[in-house]
DNA sequence: AGCACGCCGACT
DNA sequence: GTCGGCGTGCTC
């Protein structure tokens, strides 16, 4: 038999399928040792067939690493599927199994425990122990209900005791492997009977088919829906994932699942440890636990059988990875639930306008939830323009409004909540005399001041540096701070209400591990009164105490001109507005800005995500962007500027050439990046439209062109509708 | 990703 | 003469 194996590289010059001589038992999806050149290489099979397509003199598998296959045959199609949008087969394994799982052992943690030694009879030898040895009989009590781990014992009784019972040979101690466990929060929830409104959406993805959207306001009860329709999948005897946004994955959530699915929930997340991924993706591939809750990666929960597929906070952009290997996370949840005919949802407060197209147009079932459970209201929202406020001489960050509402809140014992979407102290320096500003040596940006440890960073590649004083230049000592950020919205909220205990959460806030959950839990208790963020801030995360929250400078994302920001600052808003006032309690929000009379802001304000996506969509077709198109970003990195857009520019030629030949190519741009230099490497860029429709047929040609040009000190890359064009 | 092969510069 | 720099090419 012959078998087509894949080998463990991550480079598409060997990305490719290779043959084998395979001896019987030999099974696709196997994971094996092959010699390949002059080393021994870790594979997987992906099929058996009886000729090889090649006249190559053949070797032989050198040995199976697993008794059953490891990976699912669906996960095999799905390889092929990734494979055609350009990820390598390599990679596609890779996010199939825990990194554990490859480099040939597997590593199963083996823990000590202790049990009654069953040879004995547990009555006669209880009372044979003296009633003074109280803590062996305690032990011996405790362990007559079950096993338990050796170092509990010794911490909670004492090693004396454990080691007289071994002695006595009343116990004996076992090693055993154990399932590392992530906690979760322990919650009490009993099942909630749904509100008529979120029956009737229930009912409609258990009695439908196909993809749904649901498009519930915060605070509709969306997540009970979702588990309505896992436990009816679990209950027709299939499997689950649920997917959310990684920072929604707190202890409430995990307590959440475990309370309604116990042991039938393993967590899938960047924030485990090797063991501890390892340990749950094996529960899920035995069938020990039937449902997968985890952030993006755990779309790719080794579960057979899936019978429901919750995407929720799916405008999220963490849903698609920022560097390789680049996936859509909803393409590969589109795969797997039409492979298991599975129902699939999208949830959101602001669905992206690429998925609420696709429901206007009837590619994904629109399920509506426009009201808030329990007659909670939405918060008001208001604009406060910042022109007025300079003019009448106000040039802090705060508006007089903001000010005043901000007393009130705390006056009346509420909590409040501060956004703004910048980190740091200032966005950078500036001398007043010579204009000199701090840039980083190595990308094209300018340092952000620190004033917490006196540093100057680079927020792309992390440098940091001493902070100065005085220019270097020309020795001048004053010098003016750019764009403030949380760091200085820290300061200035504590000199304004110096009675208010602040907490600020952003990314350097939250550098270790569980910080950030910290920094919520501190919040929610009421050890503070005010919280200052960024992004962060804004996500999932319930108080019922804060009724007011400010953004501080509504515009941030607008500024950043591609043809999503009107989309993002949408979302922003309207996720940060969902915070205030989710109890009894009525919540209000105040949004500085600038441009107050941007549509943005009218339909934010009012709630109205149909009359924003109207007037989006509208423009999307004017101005020819997605989903009108789909845009592909070729992206030139070189050391050496000259090969950076050379390369770019050769690329271009070739795809202009393309477009000559008929292929759906609409427009070609050749431009440096945004920014045009990050870690050192120059940054050039061929952005590609092509028919909304034409990706099967125009991509792989544009792909092909990338790799061509990935030579010597040029890298490039390649992307489908970018994110952001940095 | 490795590893060998190969073709030019500086050295005991 | 030869040691060794890393460019190029190959792996079923």
């Amino acid at each position: 038999m012959i078998a087509e194996v894949i080998v463990d590289i991550s480079n598409s010059d060997v990305d490719k399928v290779y043959d084998y001589l395979a001896a019987d038992g030999v099974l696709p999806g196997h994971r094996v040792l092959v010699p390949f050149g002059r080393q021994k290489l870790e594979g997987v099979v992906i099929k058996l067939k009886e000729k090889p397509d090649t006249s190559h003199a053949l070797k032989s598998i050198e040995r199976v690493l697993d008794p059953e296959p490891l990976i699912l045959p669906e996960f095999l199609e799905l390889a092929e599927f990734m494979r055609k949008k350009n990820l390598r087969y390599a990679d596609c394994f890779r996010l199939f199994m825990p990194s554990r799982l490859r480099g040939g052992a597997i590593r199963e943690l083996k823990r000590n425990y202790l049990f009654l030694n069953p040879e004995i009879d547990f009555e006669s030898v209880y009372s044979d122990v003296p009633a003074r040895a109280a803590a062996q009989r305690a032990l011996l009590k405790e362990l007559s209900g079950g096993a338990l781990r050796e170092s509990e014992a010794m911490e909670r009784y004492s090693s004396s005791v454990v080691k007289a019972l071994i002695v006595k040979e009343l116990i004996i101690k076992k090693p055993m492997r154990t399932f590392r466990a992530p906690g979760g929060m322990k919650i009490a929830a009993e099942k909630p009977v749904l509100t008529p409104a979120q029956q009737k959406v229930a009912d409609a993805v258990i009695g439908g088919e196909g993809v749904f959207l649901l498009h519930g306001v915060t605070g509709s009860g969306k997540t009970e829906v979702y588990m309505y329709v896992i436990e009816k999948a679990l209950e027709a005897g299939k499997t689950a994932i649920m997917l959310v946004p990684e920072i929604s994955l707190t202890p409430q959530m995990l307590g959440l699942f475990r309370a309604r699915f116990g042991d039938g929930v393993a967590i899938l997340h960047s924030g485990l440890s090797d063991g501890e991924r390892t340990d749950e993706w094996t529960r899920l591939r035995n069938g020990e636990a039937r449902v997968a809750l985890g952030a993006r990666s755990a779309i790719f929960a080794p579960l057979s059988d899936v019978g429901a597929i919750i995407v929720d906070e799916e405008h999220d952009s963490s849903y698609i990875s920022d560097s390789n290997p680049r996936y859509f996370t909803s393409e590969v949840a589109e795969f797997r639930a039409a492979y298991n005919g599975a129902k699939l949802i999208f949830g959101s407060a602001t669905p992206s306008v690429e998925s609420y197209f696709k429901a206007v147009n009837g590619r994904y079932r629109l399920l509506e939830m426009p009201e808030r459970v329990g007659n909670a209201k939405l918060p008001i929202l208001e604009t406060v323009d910042m022109r007025e406020e300079i003019k009448s001489g106000n040039t802090g960050m705060f508006s007089a409004r903001l000010i005043r509402e901000i007393g009130k809140a705390l006056a009346e014992k509420n909590q409040v909540m501060l956004f703004l979407n910048r980190r740091g102290y200032a966005s950078f320096l500036r001398c007043r005399q010579c204009g000199y500003v701090p840039k980083c040596p190595d990308c094209d940006v300018s340092l952000t001041y620190h004033k917490e440890d006196n540093t100057l960073r680079c927020h792309y590649c992390g440098a940091k540096f001493k902070s100065i004083d005085v220019c270097p230049l020309c020795g001048y000592d004053d010098l003016k701070e750019g764009k403030t950020g949380t760091e200085k919205l820290e300061e200035e909220t504590k000199r304004l209400f110096p009675d208010a205990r602040v907490l600020r959460m952003d990314n350097d806030t939250t550098r270790k591990r569980d910080a950030y959950v910290d920094i919520l839990t501190k919040f929610r208790r009421r050890e503070a009164d005010i919280l200052v963020g960024t992004q962060m801030i804004a996500k999932g995360h319930d108080f019922k105490d804060v009724t007011l929250v400010g953004i501080i400078d509504a515009d941030i994302a607008l500024y950043y001109s591609d043809y999503r920001s009107a989309e993002r600052t949408f979302q922003l808003i309207t996720q940060v507005a969902g915070r205030a006032g989710r109890a009894e309690k009525e919540g209000k929000v105040v949004m500085q800005t600038f441009s107050p009379n941007h549509y943005v802001y009218k339909y934010a304000k009012s709630y109205d995500y149909k009359g924003f996506f109207r007037n989006e969509i509208r423009a999307r077709e004017l101005t020819k962007y997605p989903p009108f198109t789909k845009i592909i970003r070729l992206l030139s990195l070189s050391e050496n500027e000259r090969e950076a857009s050379s390369a770019a520019r050769s690329m271009a030629e070739e795809i202009a050439s393309l477009k000559k030949n008929g292929a759906a190519v609409l427009r070609i741009q050749v431009m440096q990046s945004a920014i045009k230099r990050i870690r050192a490497y120059y940054r050039y860029q061929v952005v590609v439209w092509i028919d909304a429709d034409g990706e099967d047929a125009v991509c792989p040609a544009l792909y092909e062109i990338g790799r061509k040009h990935s030579h010597g000190g040029v890298s490039v890359f390649a992307e489908i509708n970018p994110q952001q064009m940095l």
